[in-house]
DNA sequence: ATCGCTGCAAAAATTTTGCAGGTAA
DNA sequence: TTACCTGCAAAATTTTTGCAGCGAT
C-alpha cells in the first residue's frame, strides 16, 4: 500500500511530493512556501492565513508572504479556500490527483471541524444546472451545529 | 390571494409590516433603518453593506448605521447573511414566518444571481449529524457556474 | 423624558501592493 | 544570470467602536 492510497488525505502526501509540484510550474521552493506547506500538511482542516503565520516557529515568515502565497497556491490548485460564514478565508491542501472537493461540520460553539464525504447529490445539481442553463456548476456546502462536548452545559 | 401568500418572497411584504416587526420589540423605525428596509425589499438578491449604501439617494445614512443595523436585523432573523466566497458579506430580506433558507445560483462571470429553492436532502443531513452525534444541524449551500449570457464569448 | 439611534471620527482587522534587495535555479 | 520571491512599509478594504447629540416613542 503506498503513501498516496488516500489521494484525498493531504497527510499522505510527502513535502517532496508538494514541492515538486511547484517546481514542474518553475516556481521556487522557499523557505516560506515549505514551511506554510508544512503547517498545512500537519493540519487536518481549514487554517486562517493568521493561524498559519502564528503557527510558525519564530518570525519565519512575513504576514503579506502568507497571503502572496496562498493566491499562488490556490491559482495552482494545490490549496482550497473555504468560508465558514465570519468572513474570514480559510485554507486546506489539496493533494495531487485530487480536487479537493469536499465538505466540513463546524461546532457554533467551540469551532471544532470534522470533515464530511457527503455531497449534494449530483443529479440534482446537474438537473439544477441544466434547468437554468448554467455550465461548469460546482457548489459549496458547509454544516453547521452544535457538537458532542458543547451539548453538555 | 393575500399579499402574504408568498411567504417566501421578501417583496410581497409591505415596509409597514417590517417596521412594524421593529416596533414589536420596542425597537425605534428611523429614517436609515425605512431606507435600508426599502431598498431590501426592492432587490431580489442578497446585497452587500456598500451595496445598500450606494442605493441611498443623498447621503441618508452613514455606512456605520448600516453594519450596525444589519447587526441588529440579522439578531432580529430579518435579515440571513450570505457568502459567496469572495470575503464580503451578503444580505438579505427574510419574510415574518420564513426561516429565509434557501440556495443560490451565482455566475462565477458576471455574478448574476438566480435563487435556488432546491435543498440538501433532509434525511442526508440528520444522517450526518446522528453519525457525528451534532445536534441542531444546519447547513449552507451555494452553488457555481457560468451563466447562459456568459457562455457565448 | 427616556432610551435608542445616528453621524462623525477613529480604530481595528483583513487583505493588497510597491519597492529594493535577496535567492533559487 | 535571471526570474522569481521576500521583507518591510504603506495603503486599501471591510468592519467595529466611542462619543456627543438628536430623535422616536
Amino acid at each position: 500500500m503506498k503513501a498516496h492510497s488516500h489521494s484525498h488525505d493531504p497527510r499522505g502526501e510527502q513535502l517532496a511530493d508538494l514541492t515538486g509540484r511547484l517546481r514542474k510550474r518553475s516556481r521556487k521552493i522557499t523557505g516560506p512556501r515549505r514551511a506554510i506547506l508544512e503547517i498545512l500538511r500537519q493540519h487536518p482542516h481549514p487554517l486562517t492565513n493568521r493561524e498559519i503565520f502564528a503557527a510558525m516557529r519564530e518570525g519565519n515568515c512575513d504576514l503579506a508572504t502568507i497571503y502572496r502565497s496562498m493566491h499562488l497556491l490556490q491559482e495552482m490548485g494545490m490549496v482550497k479556500r473555504f468560508d465558514f460564514g465570519d468572513g474570514v478565508a480559510r485554507f486546506e491542501l489539496v493533494s495531487e490527483g485530487d480536487d479537493g472537493h469536499h465538505h466540513h461540520l463546524v461546532c457554533v460553539r467551540c469551532s471544532r471541524i470534522v470533515e464530511i464525504e457527503d455531497c449534494f447529490p449530483r443529479e440534482l445539481e446537474e438537473e439544477i444546472a441544466a434547468r437554468n442553463g448554467f455550465r461548469a456548476i460546482t457548489h459549496k456546502l458547509e454544516f453547521f451545529g452544535v457538537c458532542p462536548k458543547c451539548q453538555s452545559p
